[in-house]
RNA sequence: GGAGAAAUACUCAAGUGGUGAAGAGGCUCCCCUGCUAAGGGAGUAGGUCGGGUAACCGGCGCGAGGGUUCAAAUCCCUCUUUCUCCGCCA
């Protein structure tokens, strides 16, 4: 969420900054001014009534006390108190349109953010790795599963639907191998480990920005376990970031970093049609997620560091990726910096998204209310959240087995995975 | 799922409709002291919103949200969480 006396102070660098998404945001930009301007009209008004309520009020008392009439006054606060009653319902309905619009707007992209139109726009930081030349015809990870008998999208559609899978035998335990591997990897460089509630309530999937705007995306339980809406988790991010939410946080214990395994859940609803064979795009899959809590003085070094800490465990499984800085056009909602990692996938002839790093600034913190203090006389100030993938299972299984398939149809095991697997190859 | 109890500041905790939400611990500062402890004194309701160049002024704020009332921590309703007991359960 944006700050309204940022919008305030500066409303065409706003205006200008949604230009760069592909957004017109000058009409609600104007509409939110002036419901600002009205909110704290009424603001004034209503706070002078109540103060002249609060004082008159101790009068009664008083007079009381004296033996003396209070009906006349009484009646003329019943009055007052109906003004107050009016100008509070008016200044409620103005606070809520400008909070709702406020959630809706996306985050201002970070000045190192390269301006662009779309994905075909990104700026490419860098690779790592060379893609393997086969002297055989290669096989998609799609096939090579089946082949081998550790991928199960047909039993999955019959006892679920499409986009999911089941994993059998030597594939579910690479899964759970990948799983561990990246685990302890970020555990053993600063990450405190989290294994989060797959389920979340509304207020947490709006702090950290998957709501209100995009709950097409989004899973909601039919099932009423309390009044509250519950979600599946479409990311560990959701719950993680939420452990922090109104919550002012010891500015020396910053930064706190986190890795966490889920199971991600995503309806996937613009995606019909798009990579609907394989591991790519399912509506469930399993991510560790990182998410670090900073100073906002060290945020960018912060992203830096973290995106190295995601490419990390690529390297150490020998596949080969690039990494990306995303342009304004194609960054998330929520987010003002964006580097995505892309890992070399065979079948597609093209690197493939694993990871995506962002720093949000203070756009979860404000949202969420999560800030610090370095003394405690200090002022609050809202922290910088960032997180990344480091790095999605499935496309990590489906990277290995096209990048370490064998002419003879079998999977080379990633040096790294052994000790995990307990086999070399997997045939 | 059933029954009961609770939620007040960093912690503990008093407060059954009325002028400033007690008190204690802790913390900060000061005094005393060669230093530390003990002792004495003062401060300490965070936070947030609005106004103001500022000092400051005002609103809100007792788990959350509604309601009653001139006035709510206090009365009523709904919800959340925690604890105790019963039932069920991996």
């Amino acid at each position: 969420m944006l700050d309204i006396k940022v919008i305030r102070s500066n409303p065409d660098a706003v205006k200008q900054a949604m230009k760069t998404r592909n957004m017109d945001a000058d009409a609600i930009i104007d509409e939110i001014l002036e419901i600002d301007v009205q909110r704290r009209k009424i603001t004034g008004e209503v706070e002078a009534k109540k103060a002249e309520q609060n004082a008159d009020t101790k009068q009664i008392p008083i007079l009381k006390k004296e033996g003396k009439d209070t009906a006349a006054l009484m009646e003329q606060l019943k009055k007052l108190s109906d003004e107050i009653k009016i100008l509070d319902s008016q200044l409620s309905d103005l606070e809520k349109k400008q909070t709702d619009i406020l959630l809706s707007i996306p985050n201002i992209p970070s000045q190192t953010t390269p301006v662009g139109k779309d994905d075909s726009e990104n700026v490419e930081i860098r690779r790592w790795g060379e893609p393997k030349n086969f002297d055989f015809e290669i096989k998609a990870h799609w096939d090579i599963g089946k082949d081998l008998n550790i991928l199960d999208p047909e039993t999955a559609a019959k006892v679920t639907g499409a986009r999911f899978h089941f994993y059998r035998n030597l594939g579910a335990k690479l899964e759970r191998a990948i799983i561990n591997f990246y685990l302890n990897t970020h555990s053993q460089h600063g990450y405190e480990e989290i294994l989060p509630p797959f389920i979340v309530n509304r207020s947490s999937m709006i702090g950290t920005g998957q709501l209100p705007k995009f709950e097409e995306d989004a899973f909601r339980l039919a099932t009423k376990v309390s009044e509250e809406d519950y979600f599946l988790i479409p990311t560990a991010e959701v719950p993680v970031t939420n452990m922090y939410r109104n919550e002012i946080l010891d500015g020396s214990k910053l930064p706190i970093k986190h890795c966490a395994y889920s199971a991600c859940f995503r309806a996937e609803a613009g995606s019909a049609g798009r990579d609907t064979r394989g591991l790519i795009r399912q509506h469930q899959f399993n991510k560790v997620e990182l998410v670090k809590f900073v100073d906002p003085e060290t945020s960018y070094q912060e992203l830096e560091e973290l995106t190295n800490d995601a490419e990390r465990v690529l390297q150490a499984l020998g596949l080969p990726y690039r990494v990306i800085n995303l342009v304004t056009g194609d960054i998330g909602f929520s987010s003002a910096k964006t580097y995505d990692i892309e890992v070399w996938m065979p079948s597609y002839g093209r690197y493939v998204e694993i990871s995506s790093c962002s720093n949000f600034e203070d756009f979860q913190a404000r949202r969420a209310g999560i800030r610090f203090k370095h003394n405690p006389r200090d002022k609050a100030q809202y922290v910088h959240t960032l997180n990344g993938s480091g790095v999605a299972v499935g496309r990590t299984v489906a990277a290995i087995l096209e990048n370490y398939q064998n002419a003879d149809g079998s999977v080379t095991v990633p040096e790294v995975l052994r000790p995990y697997m307990g086999v070399d190859i997997i045939k």
